[in-house]
DNA sequence: TGGCTGATGCCCT
DNA sequence: GGGCATCAGCCAA
């Protein structure tokens, strides 16, 4: 849940792509039936259960990849989902990499869905890929631009059935990449 | 502007 | 075989 809060102004990187955490959603590990580690561990799930400072990407609805962080220690389930982000560099190749049928600047990267496609993030490539490694090929650094705590909002998650009143999104407040207010 | 729906593959029971 | 941490397009107002 710190994690999560952390991680806004955090600047994501691929190969030739940066772009700003804007909002995240926590899945925890005891007790929260909406994240995908509340039944143990699977071979989906192992990456979750490994170290923290890793990727865990999945396969969602037959089409779409999600991005999250593992955030707690190895042997200890919890996630931050990334939810959406601004794009800093590289933002022809994501309009590239997300077709002509973006209109508006900010439908390119304000969904978990969307910012694995146009970040170019995918199971094959990034699944546990060690975000704390400049090298790595998916990895964070400082924000550029600190966010107070002020700016920070919060509100229950969105897109799940279970657990769906717990404060666990996150969110930078008037920033045109969120997902929804 | 907001609500509904089909697309589509994998994971787990 | 059911359900899913989604998205884009369509429709009614």
């Amino acid at each position: 849940m710190t994690v999560a809060r952390d991680l806004l102004g955090c600047i994501l990187h691929t190969e030739h792509c940066a772009a700003r955490i804007v909002e995240v959603e926590a899945y925890l590990g005891e007790g929260d039936l909406a994240a995908h580690s509340a039944r143990g561990i699977t071979p989906r799930t192992q990456v979750i259960f490994g170290p923290p400072g890793h990727a865990y990407v999945y396969f969602i609805y037959g089409m779409y990849e999600c991005l999250n962080l593992v955030a707690e220690p190895k042997d200890v389930a919890g996630c931050v989902l990334i939810r959406a982000v601004e794009p800093v560099r590289g933002q022809d190749l994501m309009e590239a990499r997300r077709g002509n049928r973006v209109r508006k600047a900010r439908d390119l990267t304000n969904g978990p869905g969307k910012l694995t496609l146009a970040l170019g993030i995918s199971r094959r490539e990034h699944n546990g890929a060690d975000v704390t490694r400049r090298t790595s090929p998916l990895f964070v650094t400082e924000p550029d631009v600190a966010i107070a705590a002020s700016q920070i909002e919060t509100s229950s998650r969105i897109g799940i059935r279970q657990s769906t009143d717990l404060p666990l999104r996150f969110f930078v407040r008037g920033n045109p990449f969120v997902s929804r207010p």
